[in-house]
RNA sequence: GCCGCAAUAGCUCAGUCGGUAGAGCAUUUCAUUCGUAACGAAAAGGUCGUGGGUUCGAGUCCCACUCGCGGCUCCA
C-alpha cells in the first residue's frame, strides 16, 4: 500500500501502482469524468500513469490552467495526427499548447496546405477523436528513439532527440501516430469534442531564421461545443472593438501610403483626445512636483553615442541625417532620456534640488521592423508621456511610492480596474549582466518591493527580467475580455548617470551621483489610446468622450432652437454638436447611438416652450426631460466626478 | 527583415471560364417636417494599390514594388 496526500493535506491508502484515475473514481464518478491531467511530488502526470510510491497528488480539470493545458497539449497530437492522414509525408516540428489553443508546426513537404482545407482537418480530427484511441506514454532509448524517427524521416524529430539525455526520453501513441513528448496527456482522445483550427503562419524552425520554415497551423479544442461557440462570439467580440476598426470609425487618426508605414495621422478628433488625455496627466504632475520641458526632436549622433542607445541599435534605427557640414551626424530622437540627462547637466545640480523631476510628451522614432508594426500600438513615430526623475539612492522608494499614485490614480480615473504589476528583478545567479553596485541594485530592489507592499499592491516578481541598467516595475491592464496589455512602466536605471557624469553636491559638500527613474504611465499616446479604445469598445468614460452630446431636433423647425441649445452647453464647457439633418427622430437616435456618443438630447415643440432637453443617455434610453442648465450643471458634476476622485 | 494571405466607390463587400465593373451603407438633390434605434424617390461616385509582362483582349493569369492582415524574429 503506498500514501497519496491530497491538497487539503488528507492522507488516504491505495495499492501500490494505483493510477490517478483510479483515485478520481473512487472520490466520485464526477471527479473521474471532468479530471484531465494529474501531478504527483510536482510532477505532471498522465491519469493512466501508475503511482509507486507514497506521494501528493492534485488532480486537475478544464478550469485549471494544468488541466487546459494537457488538454491542448493533447490536442495538437490530435491535429498531427489528422495531419499524417490527410497528407503522408508531412514531417513534424514541434506541437505545444498556448494560452489560447495549440498549435504543431509542420514541414508539409510537396504538401499545400491553406485556411481552405480548415474544414477538412477539422473534421478529420473530430473523427480521431471520437474513436475514442488510448494515448499511450512510453519510455524509449535514445538509440531506439533515433531508429523510430529515424526510419520515419522526421528530421526535426532526431535533432530534438539527440539533444535529450538518454534514460529521460518518452513517446506518446495515439492510433498510428507516436510523437516524441514529455507529456502528459489526457488517458484518451473521447474528451475532445469542439474543434476550430484557427489559423495557419510560417514560424522557423527552433525560431531561427536561418533554419527552414515549417508551416504552423494553429487551433483550439474544447470539451464542450457551447464552449467553442462561446469562444468565437468572444474572438468576434474582439474584433469589434478593435482599435483600428473604431479609430477609422469615429474619426480618431489614420495612416498614409504617402507619409509612411507605421506614422500615424491625428485626426481632429483624436487630437483632441490625445489633448485632454495630456492635459490630464499634466495638472496630476503638476501636483506631484513635475517640471515640464521641451527637447528637440533630433539629437547629434555623439549624445546616442554616450547613451550607449547608438552602440546597441544605431544600425537598427532610422539612418542618421546628414547637414551640408562634413561629417556632422544627427538622429532622429529614439528616446527622451539622453536630452534630459544635458537638461540634468545644464547646471550645476544640489542635494536641495532632488528629487528633480522631468517631463515631456516627447515625440520619439524608431525603426521597428516592418512586420511588427500594428495599428497604433506598435508604430514608428510615437509621443511618450515621459519623465525622468533625478534623485538620490535613498529617495528611491519614496519616489516610486508617488509614481505608482499617479499610475493608480490614471486606472482609477479610467476604469481600468483589471490590472496586474509585475516587478522585474536581476536574475541572481548572473550578476555580470547588470550594471550598477550590488549595494544600489539591492537598494532598488528593496524599495520596489516596500513599495509595492506599502501600496498593497499584489505585484509578480520575476528574476532576471530587469534591463541591465536597473530594476523595474510595469502595469499591466486586463481589457474588458481579459486580454492583457503593458501600459505603465516605472524603471531605476543606474546606467545613463554613469554615462552622462551626472553629479550632485550632497550636504556633505561631496560630489555624489543620482539615480535616474524613468517612468511612463500611459506608455505612449498612442498605445494607451489604442488600449483606451479596445478597452471601452469605443464608449469613452464622459470626461474624455469626443461628443459629450448631440442635440436631436425634431424636425427642422427646431433647429433654431437647436443651435439656442448648443450656444448654452459650449460655454458650460460642454462638447456638444446639432445633428440637424433632414431625418426621422427614430433615424438620428439611430445614428448617433452608434456613434457612442454619451448623451442625446431631443429637443421639439414641448421643449422649445419650456427651455428644456429631453435626455437620452447612451446604451440606457430615454431619461425625462430638464431645463438646459440642470443638464449642464449635472454633466459637469459627473465629470469632476470621475476625474477628482 | 522572413513566411503566408490580401488590396475593387468614402465604408463593408460581390464580381463565375480572361470579353471593358455591381450591391448595401454614407454623400448630394427632391419630397417630407416627423416625439426616442433605419420614411420614400433620384443622382453622383471607380485609371479595380503602383509598375511591368502574357494575350486580339487583364479587376481576373504571371513578375516586381507599396501598403495592409496573420504569424515568426525583434522590441530602448
Amino acid at each position: 500500500m503506498i500514501k497519496i496526500t491530497f491538497p487539503d493535506q488528507s492522507v488516504k491508502e491505495f495499492e501500490k501502482g494505483v493510477t490517478p484515475l483510479a483515485i478520481a473514481e473512487s472520490i466520485s464518478p464526477r471527479l473521474a469524468k471532468d479530471v484531465l491531467v494529474a501531478e504527483v511530488d510536482d510532477e505532471a502526470w498522465d491519469l493512466t500513469r501508475p503511482i509507486d510510491k507514497d506521494a501528493n497528488l492534485k488532480l486537475f480539470k478544464w478550469d485549471d490552467p494544468e488541466g487546459k493545458h494537457a488538454f491542448w497539449h493533447s490536442s495538437a497530437h490530435l491535429l498531427a495526427e489528422a495531419l499524417q492522414e490527410l497528407y503522408p509525408g508531412v514531417k513534424f516540428g514541434i506541437g505545444p499548447a498556448i494560452e489560447n489553443g495549440f498549435y504543431y508546426d509542420i514541414d508539409p513537404g510537396e504538401h499545400q496546405i491553406t485556411s481552405a482545407d480548415f474544414p477538412k482537418i477539422e473534421a478529420k480530427m473530430l473523427e480521431l477523436a471520437q474513436r475514442k484511441e488510448e494515448i499511450k506514454r512510453a519510455d524509449i532509448s535514445k538509440a531506439d528513439a533515433l531508429k523510430m524517427f529515424g526510419d520515419r524521416g522526421e528530421e526535426y524529430k532526431c535533432e530534438l532527440i539527440s539533444e535529450l539525455e538518454d534514460g529521460h526520453i518518452t513517446t506518446y501513441t495515439q492510433g498510428d501516430f507516436t510523437d516524441l513528448c514529455r507529456g502528459p496527456h489526457l488517458p484518451d482522445t473521447s474528451a475532445i469534442k469542439a474543434v476550430k483550427i484557427t489559423s495557419l503562419a510560417g514560424a522557423y524552425w527552433r525560431g531561427d531564421e536561418k533554419r527552414n520554415q515549417l508551416v504552423r497551423v494553429y487551433g483550439i479544442t474544447f470539451p464542450k461545443k457551447k464552449m467553442l461557440d462561446e469562444y468565437l462570439a468572444l474572438l468576434e467580440e474582439a474584433k469589434k472593438r478593435d482599435h483600428r476598426k473604431l479609430g477609422k470609425e469615429m474619426e480618431l487618426f489614420a495612416f498614409s501610403q504617402n507619409v509612411g508605414a507605421g506614422l500615424p495621422l491625428w485626426l481632429p478628433k483624436g487630437a483632441a483626445l490625445r489633448d485632454r488625455l495630456e492635459q490630464f496627466l499634466r495638472k496630476i504632475q503638476k501636483q506631484y512636483g513635475y517640471l515640464q520641458v521641451i527637447t528637440p526632436h533630433i539629437g547629434n549622433k555623439a549624445l546616442y553615442v554616450t547613451s550607449g542607445h547608438y552602440a546597441k541599435y544605431g544600425k537598427d534605427s532610422f539612418q542618421p541625417i546628414h547637414t551640408p557640414e562634413e561629417g556632422e551626424e544627427y538622429l532622429l530622437k529614439p528616446m527622451n532620456c539622453p536630452h534630459h540627462c544635458e537638461i540634468f547637466k545644464a547646471a550645476p545640480r544640489s542635494y536641495r534640488e532632488l528629487p528633480l523631476r522631468l517631463a515631456e510628451f516627447g515625440t520619439v522614432y524608431r525603426y521597428e521592423q516592418s512586420g511588427e508594426l500594428h495599428g497604433l500600438t506598435r508604430v514608428r513615430g510615437f509621443t511618450q508621456d515621459d519623465a525622468h526623475i533625478y534623485c538620490a539612492p535613498d529617495q528611491i522608494k519614496e519616489e516610486f511610492l508617488k509614481v505608482m499614485d499617479i499610475i493608480l490614480y490614471i486606472f482609477k480615473a479610467l476604469k481600468f480596474d483589471n490590472f496586474e504589476a509585475q516587478i522585474s528583478l536581476r536574475d541572481p545567479n548572473n550578476k555580470d549582466k547588470y550594471i550598477g553596485s550590488d549595494e544600489n541594485w539591492h537598494l532598488a530592489e528593496n524599495a520596489i518591493i516596500e513599495a509595492c507592499a506599502e501600496k498593497g499592491l499584489n505585484a509578480r516578481k520575476e528574476l532576471g527580467e530587469a534591463a541591465f541598467y536597473g530594476p523595474k516595475l510595469d502595469f499591466m491592464v486586463k481589457d474588458a475580455i481579459g486580454r492583457r496589455w503593458q501600459l505603465g512602466t516605472i524603471q531605476v536605471d543606474y546606467n545613463l548617470p554613469e554615462r552622462f557624469q551626472l553629479e550632485y553636491t550632497g550636504a556633505d559638500n561631496q560630489k555624489h551621483r543620482p539615480v535616474m527613474i524613468h517612468r511612463a504611465p500611459f506608455g505612449s499616446m498612442e498605445r494607451f489610446v489604442a488600449v483606451l479604445l479596445e478597452h471601452t469598445a469605443g464608449k469613452f468614460p464622459l470626461w474624455l468622450a469626443p461628443e459629450q452630446a448631440v442635440i436631436l431636433p425634431i424636425s427642422e423647425k427646431y433647429n433654431d432652437y437647436a443651435y439656442e441649445v448648443a450656444k448654452q452647453l459650449q460655454a458650460a464647457d460642454i462638447r456638444v454638436e446639432v445633428d440637424d439633418r433632414n431625418e426621422k427622430i427614430g433615424k438620428k437616435i439611430r445614428d448617433n447611438e452608434l456613434k457612442r456618443i454619451p448623451y442625446m438630447l431631443i429637443v421639439g415643440e414641448k421643449e422649445a416652450e419650456n427651455g428644456e432637453v429631453s435626455v437620452r443617455k447612451q446604451g440606457e434610453g430615454d431619461k425625462g426631460s430638464k431645463k438646459i442648465a440642470t443638464f449642464a450643471a449635472e454633466l459637469t458634476e459627473e465629470v469632476n466626478k470621475m476625474i477628482n476622485q
